[in-house]
DNA sequence: AGATGCCAACTGTCTATACATGTCAATATA
DNA sequence: TATATTGACATGTATAGACAGTTGGCATCT
C-alpha cells in the first residue's frame, strides 16, 4: 500500500489524520458546523478522504479529547457545546477594553524597530539566531495610569511593515491579527516581580509585584508573535466568569 | 485473536493502552522514574505486556500529548520536565491535576472548622453577619513541594458535614460538586505578596511574589464557597492554550 | 397496541504488518 | 586522520481486518 509520502513526492507531508483534523476544524471556524451539528462519521470520511478507519478514527478521537467533538457510540459524532470552554483571557485588544469601561486609552511607543533575533529572542519565535524580526516595546495607560508594559517579538516576514506603523493610533494586536489571521493561542500567567524596564516605564516601586502574561499567537502553522504583558497588580487583574 | 474481554470474562475491561499509561504514571508518581529518565521503549513494552506495537505506542503517545513524556524518533522516550502549569478554565481538582502530572499529591489541613460569618468573612459569602459557614485551610503539595494554600469558606446551609471530611482523602473541591451541584463560577486571578501565613506554610520568602486566584462558585443561585488559592510563582503557573 | 427481538449503524479497542524517518555508533573508505 | 557509509534501534504514520458494546428503529409476534 501507498505510503504518505508517495503522495507528495519529496515534499514536507502532512499526516493524513492532521489534515482531517484540520478538515473538521475549518468547518467548525467557518461557522459550517454549529455545536449539535452532525459530523461525519468515520465510514464516510474513510470514503472522503480514502483513508483507513483507524486513521479517521484517531483524527475524530484526538478531537474529542481536546473537547471539539462529542461522540456516541451507536449514534454518531457532533460539535460539542462549547459552554464549558469560558476562556479566563480573551484575546481582546487592550485599547478596547480599556474604552469599554469608559476611559481614555493612550500608548507610548518606546521602541518599534526591525532587528535579527540573537541568542536571546530567537527561541521565543522559536526561529534560527539571524532571522529578521520585529521588537517593540509599549506602556498602555488607562485615564493616565500605565497599566500594561508590552513587549513583543514579531516573525518578520508574517508581519512585512509592521515597524512602520503608528502604534499610538492602533494596537500591535490589530495589527497582527489582519496581517496574519490567528490560529491558535498559547497564554501562560506568572507573578513576577518588576523588571528595571517595567518599574520605571509603569513608574512603580520595586516591591510591587506584576501579573505577567505571555501570549505566544500563531498563524498559519507557524509561531508569528511572542509577547509579555505586564501589569502591576495594583492596577490590573483578571477576571473570568462563566456558568456550566 | 482474543479480543480484550475474553481476557477479563465479562468483567469491566480497562483498555490496554490505559493499563500501560497507567503503569508508566504510577511509575513517576512513586519517584521511581524522575524527569529525564528513560522510559521503555515501544518493543519493550510490546514483551512485558503483550501487546501489539499500535498499542503502546498509542499509550506513550497520549501521554507525550500531555506533557508527561518526551520521546525522540531515533533515541527513545523519557520523562518530561515538569513544570507545574495550571489550566485556569478546567475547574479541576488540584489533586487530579498533579496525579495527570505524573506527580504525587499530598494536602496539609491546616483548619477545618464550622463557625459563623463575622464582619470579615460575611461579605465574601455575601451573608449576614452570624451565617453559619465552614472555614478550611489546606495546603496541596505536589511531590512534597507546596504549591497551593486553598483557603476557602463554605455556606454551611450548602455542604453538611464539610467540616467532617478527611480532606487529607478527598479534596473540598470534589466534596462540594458533589454537594451542590455546580452552576456558575467566578475567578479572579493576581500577582501578590504573600500573607503571613501563606509565607509559613508553602514555605517561602516574603519577597517572592505569589499567583492568587479567587474562585467563587455558585449552586442553585447561591454564591457557595469563595476560596482564595495562593500559589508561589516559583512553582506554579497558569497555562491556556486554544485554537480559534 | 404493546412488548419483544432483531438488525443496521456507529464508535471503541486491538492485532499484525509495512514503510518512513531520525539518531547514533561502528565500520569502511579516501 | 578525517569523512562517508552502513546498520541497529527508535519513533511516526498508515493499512486492513477483526471483535465488542451501544443505540435506535423496524419488523414481528402476541
Amino acid at each position: 500500500m501507498a505510503s504518505v509520502n508517495d503522495r507528495y513526492g519529496h515534499a514536507a507531508p502532512e499526516p493524513l489524520y492532521a489534515a482531517i483534523k484540520k478538515y473538521v476544524l475549518d468547518g467548525i471556524a467557518r461557522g459550517d458546523r454549529r455545536p449539535g451539528d452532525r459530523i461525519e462519521s468515520e465510514a464516510e470520511l474513510i470514503k472522503k478522504f480514502g483513508v483507513s478507519r483507524m486513521t479517521a478514527h484517531r483524527a475524530l478521537r484526538e478531537l474529542q479529547n481536546s473537547g471539539v467533538l462529542t461522540r456516541l457510540p451507536g449514534v454518531g459524532t457532533f460539535v460539542a457545546d462549547p459552554s464549558a470552554k469560558g476562556h479566563i483571557i480573551e484575546i481582546r485588544n487592550i485599547a478596547d477594553e480599556i474604552r469599554a469601561r469608559g476611559h481614555q486609552h493612550a500608548s507610548l511607543v518606546v521602541k518599534n524597530v526591525a532587528e535579527k533575533a540573537n541568542r536571546k529572542t530567537a527561541p521565543l519565535l522559536g526561529v534560527a539566531v539571524g532571522t529578521p524580526i520585529f521588537h517593540s516595546m509599549i506602556v498602555h495607560s488607562e485615564a493616565g495610569v500605565p497599566i500594561q508594559l508590552e513587549e513583543r517579538f514579531v516573525l518578520g516576514s508574517a508581519a512585512p511593515g509592521y515597524d512602520e506603523v503608528d502604534f499610538t493610533r492602533t494596537t500591535p494586536n490589530e495589527f497582527l491579527t489582519r496581517a496574519a489571521p490567528l490560529e491558535r493561542v498559547d497564554h501562560i500567567v506568572r507573578a513576577v516581580m518588576p523588571s528595571t524596564d517595567a518599574m520605571e516605564l509603569l513608574k512603580i516601586k520595586a516591591d510591587e509585584p506584576c501579573l505577567l502574561l505571555i501570549r505566544q499567537t500563531w498563524s498559519q502553522s507557524r509561531l508569528v508573535s511572542y509577547a509579555r504583558l505586564t501589569h502591576p497588580s495594583s492596577r490590573y487583574e483578571f477576571e473570568d466568569s462563566f456558568t456550566v
